[in-house]
DNA sequence: GAATCATGTAACTTGAGTTGATACGTGATT
DNA sequence: AATCACGTATCAACTCAAGTTACATGATTC
């Protein structure tokens, strides 16, 4: 299967919408995120489901948040976008009535289910007020003013 | 992409090659595993190679356990297989120069980070002489006499 | 109220990778 | 010499996110 980049594609465009004061398109969103609109609102749409973000149509209309960062835990929005298949591995089909199959499916799913407790514990501790606080270190580690997102040719400020 | 069930399958491989006598057939295998031989000798591949089994050509020929199961930890085997791919999530493109994604994806990567080493832990924990003996209790279980293997009709006695 | 902007949604194509299937070469046994 | 069984290559099938296009709907502006 191809990779799902969903998850982080949406923590990006949650960061960017964090620093508007207007409402951001889809089309913005899509020039930030190397995409198109209909991806964006595609993928937004259960970020919207959940009250994470609002989106608005017409004349200045798009999306914006819809509570602070703060609020927000990476686990909160992998839920919203559906909580995805994690992983490319299966466990085998569980209905063999070859018990030497079932002990092996069983075996597979267990370390299976323990790396997705560890990602979906590792998701829930962390907010995306914390990945915005990564960035502003990063600004000023570089240098660089935090207000400025002018990030590619000030294509988007 | 389509769930990659190799590790499991190779599991369940194992557990047959080790109440055999003789050397099993890629056919005989490919029976077990419903399936067909090339895709057993294709994914049997990595565990030779890695001396978890060995297979011999011509008449009697098949494949056989190189070492006893207490010896194979499941890591072994996952690593055999050439340590497919784990999750169906990206993290992102790490080539980017916007800091924001920069920052959304390592918040991604993080998680995926320590998932990835708790399967990888998990799997460490257990040899295939673990998953043997489950299903050797499960058979006492049962009432079965932990000596048939004929799973299915006998067909493969 | 007409034009424009922007979302909402459907339908189709594309791409990556395991799996399934077939074929054929090579070595070992009888 | 015949047969068995692995080793390997090739091709099609299937899955699902992502890319793309198209069009309907609602909100704003003039």
């Amino acid at each position: 299967m191809r990779q799902d980049n969903r998850l982080p594609r949406v923590l990006h465009a949650l960061l960017h919408l964090n620093e508007m004061t207007n409402p951001a398109t889809s089309d913005q969103l899509a020039g930030m995120l190397n995409t198109n609109a209909a991806v964006v609102r595609r993928t937004m749409s259960g970020l919207r489901e959940q009250g994470l973000v609002t989106s608005m149509k017409g004349h200045g209309g798009g999306w914006f948040l819809a509570k602070p960062l703060s609020e927000i835990t990476l686990a909160d929005v992998y839920e919203a976008l559906g909580a995805p298949r994690l992983f490319a591995l299966g466990c085998g089909d569980d209905t063999s009535s070859c018990l030497m199959e079932q002990a092996a499916n069983s075996a597979t799913a267990k370390a299976l289910q323990a790396a997705s407790d560890t990602f979906i514990a590792s998701l829930s501790t962390v907010t995306m007020a914390d990945i915005a606080k990564d960035f502003e270190a990063k600004m000023l580690e570089l240098g660089l003013p935090t207000n400025d997102f002018s990030y590619q040719s000030g294509k988007y400020k």
